[in-house]
DNA sequence: GCGATCCTGGCC
DNA sequence: GGCCAGGATCGC
């Protein structure tokens, strides 16, 4: 479901918990914890305080006074609440609940069960961090950086590479339509096929289009929230995504959809080369 | 590189 | 009932 502006938005909307205490660390029994033991989990979160809210790629990293962070991947459906008072019932697929001394309650919510839960004791440890190329935000992530990265796969098609978390990190399938739409490039178009100039323009058509997507707090489609439960209005801003048979947003062309990866690509044959 | 797969739910 | 969904991994 949410992609780098929709996680950075709810690392947003949840900054306020910085600084506030775990006093009960709990776990469901189908809760997706990943390379360590639920048990583990618990006690390294357990009765700490947590000190950093904080975002890789996709990711969500909460750092607590032990130096321990819990790597939280939401997944395609999965959503972080905060609620003041602990909701009766508690949500059909709450599958981590952490009930804090002075705030309230939050709950990691997870109907499809794609999202992770995993540690990370030290730098480097943590194979889904490891695994993630630069995020698009990060300031010193330049174009020769990235076409340093996109050389590496001559045979991707783009498409294929936007959704690399390997190349770089935070783009899904919303953003990676919205980009390629932005840089007029297909999404068809094999990497060894794409000239730098052209490289130059997806990188800088990315970074904006997940800029704009932050500034308007990322694209709720049908159930995406932020930490509060707020929607973003991303999606009255998207060109291309979900809009098969219909005009770009713009009105300069007509929007077709294709499976590429067996998922759906939105994309402007006339605009996009 | 690609298609299938993990899962639940919503919509036609 | 079938198809589709803001993701990522694992096989041929």
């Amino acid at each position: 479901m949410p992609e780098l502006p929709e996680i950075e938005s709810i690392r947003r909307s949840l900054l306020f918990l910085q600084s506030d205490f775990i006093e009960n660390f709990k776990l469901s029994s189908l809760a997706p914890v990943e390379h360590c033991s639920k048990s583990e989990l618990l006690k390294k979160f357990n009765n700490t305080q947590l000190v950093q809210i904080s975002r890789r790629g996709k990711y969500l990293l909460f750092e607590n006074d032990q130096s321990c962070t819990l790597v939280i991947h939401l997944g395609m459906s999965g959503k972080l609440l905060y609620f003041k008072n602990t909701p009766h019932p508690i949500p059909l697929h709450t599958h981590a609940t952490f009930v804090l001394k002075n705030k309230g309650v939050l709950l990691y919510i997870d109907p499809r069960r794609f999202g992770t839960l995993s540690l990370s004791l030290e730098a480097n440890d943590n194979p889904f961090l490891n695994r993630l190329g630069p995020d698009y935000d990060h300031p010193n992530f330049n174009l020769q950086q990235f076409i340093t990265q996109c050389r590496r796969h001559p045979k991707l098609q783009l498409k294929t590479l936007c959704l690399n978390q390997s190349v770089a990190a935070g783009l899904g399938n919303i953003y990676a339509c919205e980009a390629l739409y932005h840089a007029r490039l297909s999404p068809l178009k094999l990497v060894q096929k794409t000239k730098d100039a052209e490289l130059e323009r997806l990188f800088q058509a990315t970074r904006q289009v997940l800029k704009l997507g932050i500034e308007k707090g990322g694209s709720s489609l049908k159930d995406y929230l932020d930490g509060l439960g707020n929607r973003g209005v991303m999606k009255d801003f998207l060109q291309v995504y979900d809009r098969e048979g219909q005009k770009t947003l713009d009105g300069l062309g007509k929007v077709i959809r294709i499976t590429q990866q067996n998922r759906s690509t939105w994309y402007c044959p006339e605009l996009q080369k």
